[in-house]
RNA sequence: GCCCGGGUAGCUCAGUUGGUAGAGCAGCGGAUUGAAAAUCCGCGUGUCGGUGGUUCGAAUCCGCCCCCGGGCA
């Protein structure tokens, strides 16, 4: 087992000490750090993601953290093929990925595959959100079932982000989502071909941990990072959406107290939090569980 | 001490002329193949402050008591 360099997945909820766990793996086995994270990607916040620190980083090499700039957006399918690179990468340095994050559609994109779509041009997608603001989600889902009956027979069409998801593939592409899904190639990392485990704390100590670390955040700059968003120009929807950040931003505008802003900001990662766990429940059944990164440690 | 409001789900509150209660948020369960830290779906028994009474029947009417606001002394 020591000599195995498969790549290791280290999933969990939000605040379960992975990016820890993954940095001491890290040292202890010459491996590099990959996110797997939709939002530390970006440029723009350090404290409010929980992105590792500079330390961190010069402990043991780390990717795809940190390297979008906050006026793009970015996408399931643009990690993937940044996170094929990076593998491929790791692999010619004879490094251990250690793919760690807490975003369940990008270990399904590695290792369940993901529809090779095209990236949807941006005026399409402002097209699409025009009309969902203009004439509701119904009359999208009334368009869309027209023109493509077939994806819209196992789409969930209460939910606007995927009817308006399947809407711009169609648009763009002229070939409707479920063809393309249909098509999915396999997987960059089908089974057998890497090592998963996951944290999940107990619930109540996970709550715990989600307070403090926020408390952390704010006493670690987490409002001046806040008050330097405010003077973005044009950022992407996404790269506003860290938990806390719309919260702090509020306060800074005087429309919230910093106690409700805190307390907002709790909420929502909790409930992130919750979420998580679901998705790992259904999608990641079969990965070892440990309580926290010193049992998963321990067991390595 | 007196007067006026309030006391209903963990929180904020609705409850038509008395027919044993319901929303939002939280919480819980679930879905999730490109904005995923997003988005969507499902789940509501709680001494209706306490107690006595009126009534076939009280969160709803009456008496007393307790608690929280505000006002007058």
């Amino acid at each position: 087992m020591a000599d195995d360099r498969r790549p290791i997945l280290i999933a969990g909820p939000t605040a379960s000490g992975k990016s820890a766990l993954a940095l001491a793996l890290a040292e202890r086995l010459d491996g590099v750090v990959i996110n797997a994270d939709a939002l530390q990607v970006y440029d723009g916040w350090r404290v409010l993601t929980a992105r590792p620190s500079t330390q961190d980083e010069a402990a043991a090499p780390h990717r795809l953290y940190g390297h979008v700039p906050v006026s793009q957006g970015h996408s399931a399918g643009q990690w993937l093929r940044e996170a094929r690179a990076v593998l491929a990468q790791a692999q010619a340095e004879n490094r251990l990925p250690l793919i760690v994050g807490g975003s369940g559609l990008l270990f399904a994109a590695l290792t369940e595959g993901l529809a090779d779509i095209p990236e949807i041009p941006s005026e399409i997608r402002a097209l699409s959100e025009a009309r969902l603001a203009a004439e509701g989600l119904p009359a999208l889902v009334a368009d869309l079932r027209r023109r493509d009956p077939d994806t819209t027979r196992t789409l969930d069409l209460d939910n606007p982000r995927r009817v308006q998801r399947a809407w711009d593939v169609l648009e763009a592409t002229g070939i409707p989502l479920a063809r393309w899904q249909a098509r999915t190639a396999p997987p960059t990392l089908p089974p057998g071909a890497y090592r998963a485990l996951r944290l999940d704390p107990p619930r109540e100590r996970l709550v715990r941990r989600i307070e403090s670390r926020f408390d952390g955040m704010l006493a670690d700059g987490a409002l001046a990072e806040a008050e330097a968003a405010l003077a973005w120009k044009n950022p992407s929807p996404q790269a506003l959406m860290p938990h806390g950040a719309p919260e702090l931003m509020a306060c800074l505008r005087g429309e919230l107290t910093l106690a409700e802003a805190r307390d907002r900001a709790v909420v929502a990662t909790r409930r992130y939090a919750k979420r998580q766990r679901t998705w790992a429940r259904g999608r990641m059944a079969d990965w070892p569980v440990y309580p926290d990164a010193e049992a998963a440690l321990a067991d390595s």
